[in-house]
DNA sequence: TCAATGATCCCCT
DNA sequence: GGGGATCATTGAA
C-alpha cells in the first residue's frame, strides 16, 4: 500500500443549488476524479467560470433556450456538460442551478493529483506538469473526457467521472471571463488565488480584425 | 502570432 | 432543408 492522496466526500445535489456565479467558487479545490479500465486519474480544479442559464448571460450555450446540444444544461444539477470547440477540444462543465435554469460552470483548469502518468500519455510529451490540466481543453484531456461521457452524473459513487470535495478551504480570485466575446465583463472566472495551475488570460481576443 | 478544424445554430429559402 | 458565420482553444513557430 502507498500513501496515495484522497478527495474528500461526493458533493451532494444541494450543494449545486443557487445561483452559479455563487456556486463556482465552491467548486474551486474540488476534485474530478475519473475512473477508467486503464487507472484512476484526478484533476484537483483551480479555475472554473460561471454561465448563467437565466436569460442574463449571453455567453452561455443555453442562452437561446434548450437545443439539442444544451440540453443537459437544463436537467438536473450535478451532470455533466461536455461540447466541442474549435474543431479539436473538449470542454467540460457541471451543471448547476434548479432543473430548468441551463446554469452550468466550465472547469476550466487544475492541478493532475492522481494519475499523472496516465494523464500525462494523454497530453502530449512537451506537457510538464503545471500544464497537464491548465485550460479548459487541456482537462479533459488530462481526465480523458470525451463525447461518450455527456450527461454523467458526478454525485453518484458509481459513475466513472465524479466531483468530490477537496481536503481544504481555497482562497479565491474573481475576474473576468475568458476567451467569450459577450457579456466579458462579469466577474465570473474564479482562481485559486496565486495557483501556478491558472490557465494563461486572454480575454475575449479576437480571431481576425475588424473589418475597416 | 496564427493556423488548424468541425459541430452547432441562425437565418434564409 | 441548406449555406455560412461563429466559437467558453491549443500548440508550434
Amino acid at each position: 500500500m502507498t500513501d496515495v492522496p484522497r478527495p474528500g466526500q461526493l458533493v451532494t445535489h444541494d450543494e449545486l443549488l443557487g445561483r452559479p456565479e455563487v456556486v463556482a467558487p465552491a467548486l474551486l479545490g474540488c476534485w474530478v476524479v475519473t475512473e477508467r479500465p486503464e487507472g484512476t486519474t484526478a484533476v484537483r480544479l483551480t479555475e472554473v467560470e460561471a454561465y448563467s442559464g437565466a436569460g442574463d448571460d449571453p455567453a452561455a450555450h443555453s442562452h437561446r433556450g434548450p437545443t439539442p446540444r444544451s440540453a443537459v444544461m437544463f436537467g438536473p444539477p450535478g451532470h455533466l456538460y461536455v461540447y466541442f470547440s474549435y474543431g479539436m477540444h473538449w470542454c467540460a462543465n457541471v451543471v448547476v442551478g434548479a432543473e430548468g435554469e441551463g446554469s452550468a460552470v466550465l472547469l476550466r483548469a487544475g492541478e493532475v493529483v492522481l494519475g499523472e502518468e496516465l494523464a500525462r500519455g494523454r497530453r502530449p510529451a512537451s506537457a510538464v506538469h503545471r500544464d497537464l490540466a491548465r485550460g479548459p481543453a487541456r482537462l479533459t484531456a488530462a481526465l480523458g473526457i470525451g463525447p461518450d461521457d455527456r450527461d454523467l452524473l458526478l454525485l453518484d459513487p458509481r459513475s466513472p467521472v465524479r466531483l468530490h470535495r477537496g481536503t481544504a478551504p481555497v482562497a479565491v480570485t474573481a475576474g473576468p471571463r475568458v476567451g467569450i466575446t459577450h457579456a466579458a465583463e462579469l466577474p465570473w472566472r474564479f482562481t485559486e488565488t496565486g495557483a501556478p495551475t491558472v490557465s494563461a488570460f486572454r480575454a475575449g481576443v479576437r480571431r481576425r480584425p475588424p473589418a475597416g
